[in-house]
DNA sequence: GTAGGGGCCGTACCGTGGTACGGAGTCAAG
DNA sequence: CTTGACTCCGTACCACGGTACGGCCCCTAC
């Protein structure tokens, strides 16, 4: 037989097999029913999709647990776009913040590594000093 | 007795007790003796400055590990400013990259928010349309 | 029919940076 | 001399996103 076992789905979706686990557990992805006649569980298409699904998302920033709102508000019936619309939104403005935050620190750095003699004593370090003292 | 106990050092570095006991732990900072003829331990003024010294580093990005690198580069008599300059420089480095990571994230999501019509049915939804799909 | 490679399942562990808790000891004020 | 606040210590727990392990079961190929 050739049915899709967790392993080739796990391959299918470029992730480990106890990731597809992982995701299970966390309810993100269904576990199929196990074989009555026993066996191995079938993996359908859709949980690779599923999964691929989850990493796009997890690229663009979200986490997982935000990743499981988008997945549930396919089935909530009174949700339309304009919720996706409004999570991507919120997501937006997070990302940006995080790129102040960042800029910030950039900034901060930049300016200790142009005040830095780069060589000599550890007492002549002004990257150490600044640390050191408050500003 | 006006001692610096463990609470008053916390205060005094702007982070909790339970934050002092875990650079302990982590060896940040050392952990004063016990008095010999019992009590509680005194904490000197430069574990108020460490624990400044840590937060500031965090602040710039680097994590505990790095502060703890950055502290023991202090005792090491091989070395000079020229590896803390490393050191920053690389961190430098990093916030780059988190950053350029960030601004292709952010990229994508306004690309994602501008095609998306922000109202209707899910099944209209560019955004879940581009996760479900592979580009 | 048996050996080896998977699957299944619960549970433990990783690193990161703390936070919380319980029970015992200690200290200072009233 | 008692009460309340604080210390000390070990340990457990939090979120996050997995990873790993051990013991058993199952399936296939030789």
């Amino acid at each position: 037989m050739n049915a899709t076992t967790i392993s080739k789905a796990a391959k299918a979706a470029g992730v480990g097999v106890e990731t597809i686990r992982f995701y299970e557990r966390k309810g993100l992805i269904a576990q199929p029913p196990k074989p009555r006649d026993g066996g191995y569980r079938v993996y359908p298409d859709d949980t690779v999709r599923r999964v691929r699904f989850i990493r796009r998302a997890q690229e663009l920033g979200f986490s997982l647990r935000e990743v499981a709102d988008l997945l549930s508000l396919r089935l909530a019936s009174h949700a339309d776009a304009g919720d996706v619309r409004r999570r991507a939104m919120a997501k937006l403005q997070d990302v940006d913040e995080k790129i102040e935050r960042l800029q910030h620190i950039r900034q901060e750095l930049t300016e200790l590594l142009a005040h830095c003699p780069g060589e000599g004593a550890l007492q002549c370090c002004s990257i150490l000093g600044a640390l050191e003292h408050n500003e």
